[in-house]
Parts: C-alpha cells; sequence; structure tokens
RNA sequence: CGGGGCGUAGCGCAGCCUGGUAGCGCGCCUGCUUUGGGAGCAGGAUGUCGGAGGUUCAAAUCCUCUCGCCCCGACCA
C-alpha cells in the first residue's frame, strides 16, 4: 500500500542539483528566464523577497551613517580607462552604446543612427563614475568621510548564466566610501563586511565566513578584497558579498584629493562593498528542499498561510469564519478589519503582521482542493501553514504545519496571538541558521597534506588548511582540484604551519572547496 | 570566441529519413463528481511548424541562406 515517493521538485537535489536549483524557481514562482539574453524576469514573489532584502540591509547600512544616493546608467568609456587593473577586469564583459537614435533601415527594420563622439559603458559596477563625482565634492578633510549607497542594476555581458546566481543584469547595492586615512578605510572595509555577516545570518539564517581574499581573487583595483563565503547544499562555495578597501588607487585615477590637517593635498582612502540578488540563490540554495522553497521567516513575504479544509457549504462558511477569527487573532483586529475591506469580494485575504517589514498571513479562500493549496504555499516556502477543518473547528483549535522541518503541531486557537506568531517565527529562524551552521561543520574538514586536500575535495565541502599564499600554487590547485581559495578566515587558529602544497611556513589556513 | 545540439500549441515533445488533412502528454477552459497530502469522468479551445528564399501539382518534411536559444570548454557578484 505504500505510495510511491513523490516529490515536488524533480529530479531531486540528490539526482541533479543544478537542475533541481532551476526547479526550485519555477516551482515557487520566483523569477524566470527573459526572451533577454541572459537577463531575468524576477516576478512579485521573488521581487518581494527582494524588496525585504533591501529593507533590512538599507536600515543597517543607515545605522552606520551611509547615505543613499544614486548615479547614472551610462559611464563614459574613458572613465573606465582611467584605473589599469580596473579596465583589465571588466573590459570583456561590458555591455557598449555607441548610438541615440534609431531609423528607418533600407529593409524596414530600425537601425541605429547618431553615433556618439565617446561610447557609453552600461556600468558593471560604478567605482570610475562615483571617483568622478567624489573628486568634485571632496576638497578638505573636513568633507570626510563621505559614505554612499546606492540600490541599482549592474550589467556585466556574462557567458553562462543561472537565474540569480550569474545574470548579465542584476540587481545590487553598491556602497562608496572616502576617507581621510588608510586606517578609517579599513576599518569601514571590515565593518560593511560584518554588516554583511549579520545580515546573512540575522535574517537569511545562512552562516557565513568572513575573511580576505587572495590576490588572484581580489576586485580589480582594489588593494584587498574581503568576502562573506556560504556553504550551499551541494557543499560548494557561495561569495555572498564583498567588501574592498580600494587604497587610493581610484583616488589617484580620478584625483580624489582632500587638504588635511596639515596643509597638505593628499588623496583620499576609498571603499566599495556590495551585495546583489545573488543572495536570494544563496537562500534557495541553503534552504530549500525537494518540496520547494524554504524561506526564514524573518525576510519571507508572507509568513503564514492559513488554509480552509471543508466539503459542504454548511462547512464552508463555520470554517472560513473561523479562519478570520483565527487571522483576526494572529494579527490582531484592526488589521483584519483592513484587509476585509481591502479584499472584499477577493479569494485571498492578505492580513499584515507587520506593515513595516512588510509582512503578512494569507487566508487562502480560493476554489479548489484543500491538497492543492497546502502545496501551493510548500513550493512558495511560506514559512508555516494553518490548516483548519470542521474537526479543529469543533475542537477550537488549528494544526500548525512549519516549512523548514515539515513538523506538524496541534494547537488551541487561544493560543494564537501576535506574539505566539512572532515567537514561532524567531524559534523557526534561529533553527535554520542552527541546521545551516551544522551541515557546514559536518562538511568542512582540516587538512595536513596536499593529498588529503585532493581527497577531502573530491568529497566536496570545505577543506581548510595552512596556506602560504601564491597565484602560481593557487593555479596549480585549480587545475588539479577545480578548487579554489575561497576565503582566508579572520579566524585563525594561531601560530603557524607548514604550507600544505609548498612545506613553507606559514602564520595563515586559508579555505578552499568548489565554488560558484 | 572554439566544439556540439535544438527551434512544431502556454510547457515538454513526436512527426522530418521515405513530401500528401498538424499530432501526443501536461497545463488551460466548461460541467458534474470530488476535497484532512499531488483526484475522476465528459466535453472544449489553442499553431504565421524560428525567419527568408528556392525545388515541387503539393514543403514541418528536401536545398540554400539567416536569426535565436541551449549544452560543453577559457572569465565572473
Amino acid at each position: 500500500m505504500s505510495k510511491p515517493i513523490q516529490t515536488a521538485i524533480k529530479p531531486t537535489r540528490e539526482e541533479d542539483y543544478p537542475e533541481w536549483y532551476q526547479q526550485v524557481i519555477k516551482a515557487s514562482d520566483l523569477a524566470e528566464k527573459s526572451v533577454v539574453r541572459g537577463c531575468m524576469v524576477i516576478k512579485p514573489w521573488g521581487y518581494a523577497l527582494w524588496e525585504n532584502i533591501m529593507r533590512g540591509m538599507d536600515a543597517m547600512f543607515k545605522a552606520t551613517g551611509v547615505k543613499n544616493a544614486y548615479f547614472p546608467l551610462f559611464i563614459p568609456l574613458s572613465f573606465l580607462e582611467k584605473e589599469a587593473a580596473h579596465v583589465e577586469g571588466f573590459a570583456k564583459e561590458c555591455a557598449v552604446v555607441t548610438h541615440h537614435r534609431l531609423e528607418k533601415g533600407p529593409s524596414g527594420g530600425l537601425v541605429p543612427a547618431g553615433a556618439l563622439a565617446e561610447p557609453l559603458v552600461v556600468r558593471p559596477t560604478s567605482e570610475t563614475i562615483i571617483g568622478e563625482s567624489f573628486a568634485r565634492w571632496i576638497s578638505s578633510y573636513r568633507d570626510l568621510p563621505v559614505l554612499i549607497n546606492q540600490w541599482a542594476n549592474v550589467m556585466r555581458w556574462e557567458m553562462r548564466t543561472r537565474l540569480f546566481l550569474r545574470t548579465a543584469e542584476f540587481l545590487w547595492q553598491e556602497g562608496h566610501t572616502a576617507h581621510e586615512t588608510a586606517q578609517e578605510a579599513q576599518e569601514e572595509t571590515l565593518r560593511m563586511l560584518g554588516v554583511y555577516a549579520s545580515f546573512a545570518e540575522d535574517f537569511l539564517a545562512v552562516p557565513v565566513i568572513q575573511g580576505r581574499k587572495t590576490e588572484s581573487e581580489k576586485f580589480p583595483g582594489a588593494d584587498t578584497t574581503y568576502a562573506i563565503e556560504a556553504m550551499m547544499q551541494d557543499r560548494k562555495a557561495l561569495q555572498a558579498g564583498t567588501s574592498h578597501n580600494l587604497g587610493q588607487n581610484f583616488a589617484r585615477a580620478f584625483d580624489v584629493k582632500f587638504l588635511g590637517r596639515d596643509n597638505q593635498l593628499q588623496h583620499c582612502w576609498t571603499t566599495s562593498w556590495g551585495v546583489s540578488t545573488r543572495l536570494i540563490g544563496a537562500l534557495i540554495m541553503a534552504h530549500s528542499d525537494d518540496e520547494g522553497l524554504v524561506l526564514p521567516p524573518r525576510v519571507a513575504p508572507t509568513l503564514a498561510a492559513i488554509v480552509p479544509i471543508f466539503k459542504t457549504d454548511e462547512e464552508k462558511e463555520r470554517v472560513l469564519a473561523y479562519c478570520r477569527e483565527l487571522a483576526g487573532a494572529l494579527c490582531g483586529a484592526e488589521r483584519l478589519a483592513a484587509a476585509e475591506k481591502r479584499d472584499a469580494g477577493r479569494e485571498l485575504l492578505t492580513v499584515f503582521t507587520d506593515e513595516a517589514a512588510c509582512q503578512k498571513v494569507v487566508l487562502d479562500m480560493r476554489e479548489g482542493r484543500a491538497v492543492e493549496k497546502h502545496y501551493h504555499w510548500e513550493q512558495r516556502g511560506v514559512p508555516f501553514r494553518l490548516e483548519v477543518g470542521p474537526r479543529d473547528v469543533d475542537k477550537s483549535a488549528f494544526v500548525l504545519k512549519t516549512r523548514f522541518d515539515g513538523s506538524k503541531t496541534f494547537h488551541e486557537k487561544g493560543c494564537a496571538s501576535p506574539g505566539w506568531l512572532r515567537e514561532q517565527a524567531d524559534q523557526v529562524q534561529a533553527r535554520m541558521l542552527e541546521r545551516a551552521r551544522t551541515f557546514r561543520e559536518e562538511n568542512t574538514v582540516v587538512v595536513e597534506s596536499y593529498d588529503e586536500m585532493k581527497a577531502a575535495l573530491a568529497q566536496g565541502g570545505f577543506v581548510r588548511c595552512w596556506f602560504r599564499e601564491d597565484p602560481e600554487v593557487e593555479a596549480r590547485i585549480k587545475e588539479e582540484t577545480k578548487a579554489t581559495v575561497r576565503v582566508i578566515p579572520f579566524e585563525q587558529p594561531g601560530g603557524t604551519g607548514k604550507c600544505v602544497v609548498t612545506s613553507r611556513e606559514t602564520s595563515e589556513q586559508a579555505i578552499f572547496a568548489l565554488a560558484y
């Protein structure tokens, strides 16, 4: 009598991880591939998630004194040429605008006309155009620091793309700051890396390792790049955010100078830091399962879905009335009243639990079988489902299904309250982080030799070892194992050891892994 | 940018070799039965066969050109 095991997502993670990833995105309705090569359409559910990420992170930026601004999409070609390493890094993936008009061509179609005197590059990142502004804004140490962030789209003409992880156009934020001293710039670089780490862990429930990138992995034009690195369920690494100490490189290229306290004209010290919609990819791959998306409560656009179950009209009336009461208990009577007014006649009743965080409880009154609705919300990763049938109404109870662990618990209706819901959410949030952290720890090994390292990398996961930084050695390791140094963690055991590849003395351990 | 593949209904595909009424599955629509974990029956709608040219009485099918996409390699938040 046992039913064949059927998962919502086919193939499963086990069977074909990359394909599973695509299918989760499709099933959860987050995004789809656009007709435009390499670009994606972020659908309302996916965008709501991004909005929650923006909201949470933006507040954290502002708490450190950063202000938002906006710079042009187009960058004069000559700007990009000013910093040698920067050009080198981005030249191969730039979209270039050369014309400003369309005319009817000989065959009836439209052809570009009106060639620009200087081509414009669609920003792959904005250090250059912001550098130009900073040069005009800053003249004295009294103008410093300048702490700017912009939420924007950028374009990098990628060869191979994957939704959220690597698309030609993507959404991100880029922070750009200018400082009086090297030390302040360094502090800022690390402060923002810390913000990213907190956000990843507190909001996304994705544990990350903070550390420094090697020379060969750093941002084109930076002195030093720092990153937060996360482990996905296939045990590959994903760089989830970066923060760069740009030294005086861009200040020199764009002549960003200030008159110092010593009355000497000198170049600023600048930083830049960013996270992108890739965070959504991290979220998906860190938590989701073979039934679909799993969202951490803190960023889930809908916190809970109430699914009524009934057969007869009489039952329907009783159950729906009961569900409304439940929604009112969870969200508050005023909010329920506001929702009833706004959504009158609609099949979904959306009640806010927290307008500021844009979180909602949904009562799903659509026609159709209850099971279909369960799957609907399950695939979309909604953290909680409250299932209510006639039997629950009779007992004045409800069934709570928790998305992340699939658990099913019974509750008295009387316990439903805003505080109770928040409590449930906080618990799940904490347990999701804990589960992800445990997974990462279980898949991290410390190795003592290159042979051990190769064996460990073949198994997957993070490999930690003494490593003396050397681009040639890194290239060789990549050649032989496909793995790269993900990060040189801030957390070090102390003391020294012998590099696993070269046996040279070193004070640093590195983390190697296959990466996205 | 090198090597391979694919364009036929919203999605996934068959048909092409050997030219002759445009097909299947899923989804969608309508109705009834269902409804506490992936429903059943009945009926229905949907196509410039990627585009252009050619061969032919006749082209999804053969020929030429073209466009787009996907996969595999070097680079990447």
